[in-house]
DNA sequence: CAAATGCGTTGATAAATATCAACGCTTTTT
DNA sequence: AAAAAGCGTTGATATTTATCAACGCATTTG
């Protein structure tokens, strides 16, 4: 199972990887599973843990005063689950994870993350990476977000994340884009025409 | 003016910095003044330069096909300026950077950052440091976005950035958050009672 | 297998926000 | 000093989106 974790980091460097820092990899990140449903991260807890999803489907989400839940946060494979907010700044989260499909994750702890960063040059490559490449696509969300309608941001969001569209129900995706799923039904409706 | 930026990087780094170091860091860093509506970069050029703004204030923005600016950052002194989806990516830039005030900047390529990061310990301490704020400052502002009302958003921003509400004018704001000047003027007056 | 839950849809209505136009005031430009 | 541009506000109205309630169908659960 570490394999795919292996794969994915050589993908996403330049440098080698050794086989002594193969090791210090396979050591630090533990294989687990969770069922639909089980939480990876409750609301009010220090987010200690990053995961990779080596299968599965994941969501963040916060809850409203009404109970409403917001989702903020989509994973499927070779995405990386936590809450860097409460992760780096050490705050109880105002998120929950959770596995929206079975899941099978490699997990480690935000301490071995920050030792594996230090000591293997690959690894902190493909962080730098991976840091850099979530900013990037949150901006581009942030921007669609205070510049298009509903429509046109279920439009851009389709076109570019097909995968995630089949993946999860519609609901979960409206939410994702900052509507009711009501709405999302009736714009589907109208883009069909 | 470059100890502006040394400073900057002493105070967010945990590493030394020694005198070598230290001239690199001023070698790579040239000053350049931005007088008010000058830009710094222009939709379609791909992002080559960051800069440290020392002192003034800049805002970056895209413009829809109606011709309505839409600003998705602010900056002021301690902000580092630049498109990074253009730079990382060295593609054309959807956006413009230009100066809101006369703005005193240190501008690095993007190669010569590529390089200080490598050769520099601390300095890629730092700017790991601020990837990862960036990113935890957009997923705030994305959430905001997605689960709260005009009026929410703007309480919030208010509380969070007072530094900015006294130094842009309403309508900027209002852009910023996604909402029209007419809307923000009326938030704030019902806010007043 | 029956019951319960999850999902998407539709209709009626309400609320939030945008649009368009106009005005007064200040600051900048000529 | 006059003209122009920038800024915030207000009113009237249109548009977008949310809310609430109900339904049908599929899937999961006991």
């Amino acid at each position: 199972m570490h394999s795919k974790l292996l794969d994915y980091i050589r993908r996403h460097t330049t440098l080698p990887l050794t086989s002594d820092e193969e090791a210090l990899i396979r050591a630090s990140f533990r294989p687990k599973k969770l069922r639909k449903k089980q939480y990876f991260l409750e609301e009010g807890n220090v987010c200690k843990y990053v995961g990779f999803i080596a299968k599965g489907a994941m969501r963040q989400y916060s809850v409203d005063d009404k109970g409403v839940e917001h989702i903020v946060q989509l994973y499927i494979e070779d995405y990386w689950a936590s809450d860097r907010e409460s992760a780096v700044m050490l705050t109880p989260s105002k998120y929950n994870i959770d596995a929206w499909e079975d899941t099978e994750l490699l997990v480690a702890t935000v301490a071995d993350m920050l030792d594996l960063i230090e000591k293997v040059p690959s690894f902190g490559q493909m962080t730098r990476l991976m840091d850099q490449r979530s900013f990037i696509v949150s901006q581009r969300r942030l921007n669609s977000a205070i510049s298009n309608t509903a429509e046109k941001r279920y439009e851009e969001f389709a076109d570019n994340h097909p995968q995630f569209i089949q993946r999860f129900p519609q609901h979960l995706i409206a939410s994702f884009l900052g509507i009711t799923k009501e709405t999302l039904s009736r714009i589907r409706k109208q883009a069909i025409k």
